[in-house]
DNA sequence: CGCCCCCTTGACCATCGTCAATGTCCGTGG
DNA sequence: CCACGGACATTGACGATGGTCAAGGGGGCG
């Protein structure tokens, strides 16, 4: 655990930029720690070996007892319903934290699996909690967090409650595109890390559904798709079709 | 503000039962607050006038300061999609908190109004994180309850995005009585303080659908409906309704 | 090289939304 | 007190969106 340490600890300069650049970002960088407070943060964060796709974070049901930064690669949350079939209830890219709804019972109450391979950064609660403590500006930066967390799922509502099979394809696009150009990478072309399946299970819609609404979406010109990687061509017209839910039986009516 | 702290501060066992039996209880109860420390927790609240029917508690945009704690009446979180239409996110009882969605950005992202008369208490955040400091168990609080924000509102993405019109309204009804138990009230026979418009709206279903629904479970004995009352007659029938989505095309499926 | 999983496409059908008509309750004002 | 208007609720008929079933193609990994 915490391979890098020494490291870390002799190059002081190359920590702070680590956790710019790396799964950090969501927890560091929007509350400006000074140096000293950055390193009592790393020096409560372990660095996990990678994990291979397909393989288990956590588990629900487990105890509860860190939350987990991304670093590297990408990670699905789900549930199993009665007849255990799999609920997908969050994708996690990096600098994003999840674990965060353990908190409540003290036991997660969704599995994290892999996509790919993926390393993140284990950061155990109770320290963060003591270290909030003393850092104030870190305690109001996890409210914000799980307060953002809260905003997310109340809009996903909106978009599963109301919206139609394009608008949930094309907002969905859209918000990963957002996600990946906060992260330095490009908002137009990027690689689709979840199948179909996933995207539908998560969606709330077949995955032939997924399938064919991204063939027409192509059709149209709105992007180019080929196997995993993706391009959006014109994310200004994908972005009206999301506002809207009527008044707008645009494009994409007609092929 | 704070109308009743005289009273409160030389009476301090009666304070307590208030505090017990009212709007706090899902702040205060579960962490055992010695009453030291209810008594300030106590004077950083504010009872506000009650609220009439569709008047508006905080406004979507608005400057986040407080989160408030429902202590009787009900009421609904919306905001405004652009087209004008209202987007339900959730409901309010007795005992619930609302606002936490507003301290991510320092702005409310919702909209609040009351469904019937209603009174609320209200929790200054800066206040309640300053307090926080000196009171662990209340930090931990708070962030549990927002983690079991995250938790419902994952279910109901699930709800949203996976389930049938009847689990739909079943589940809904369902989470009512749970709400009204935990509550000290009757899980079977209450009063539905939102229109059938507005659960069709939270639910992702028009009110037909919703009235239709409605209609069939009592046809098939599961609930008796006369208008805003309702009473649950066989509760266990419909758990099995919102627990699987398959192999149970039960008793609702004739009529 | 071959298997398996993932993706795509087509045909069909169920669920649920839309439209329309009618009924009910309630508050307001004549 | 009753008549009226408006919001809410119910019910039926119809149609569209999207799920299901089935078949076929393609790509990656052993």
């Amino acid at each position: 655990m915490a391979y890098t340490h020494t490291q870390q600890n002799r190059f002081n300069s190359k920590l702070t930029s680590q956790c710019q650049n790396c799964s950090l970002a969501a927890l560091c960088l929007p509350i400006a720690l000074v140096d000293e407070d950055v390193n009592r943060l790393d020096q409560i964060i372990e660095r996990k070996r990678p994990l291979k796709k397909g393989e288990l974070l956590f588990r629900q049901g487990e105890k509860f007892d860190s939350v987990f930064a991304v670093r590297t690669g990408t990670l699905k949350t789900f549930n199993l319903t009665g007849n255990g079939e799999e609920q997908i209830t969050g994708f996690y890219c990096p600098s994003e934290l999840l674990g965060l709804s353990g908190i409540n019972n003290d036991i997660y109450p969704v599995s994290a699996k892999a996509l790919e391979t993926t390393t993140v950064c284990e950061i155990p609660f109770s320290h963060l909690e003591a270290l909030s403590e003393q850092i104030p500006s870190l305690k109001r930066q996890l409210f914000k967090i799980m307060s953002r967390k809260i905003c997310n799922d109340q809009d996903m509502m909106v978009l599963l409650g109301k919206k139609s099979a394009d608008e949930k394809v094309a907002s969905f696009l859209i918000n990963l595109s957002d996600r990946f150009k906060r992260r330095g990478y490009s908002a137009t072309a990027f690689r689709l890390s979840m199948s179909r399946g996933e995207i539908g299970n998560y969606l709330g819609l077949a995955v032939e559904t997924v399938s064919r609404v991204m063939t027409r979406f192509q059709k149209n010109e709105l992007i180019q798709v080929e196997g995993k990687e993706i391009t959006l061509i014109d994310i200004d017209e994908m972005q009206k079709l999301v506002g809207k839910n009527e008044d707008c039986d645009s494009i994409l009516k007609f092929e």
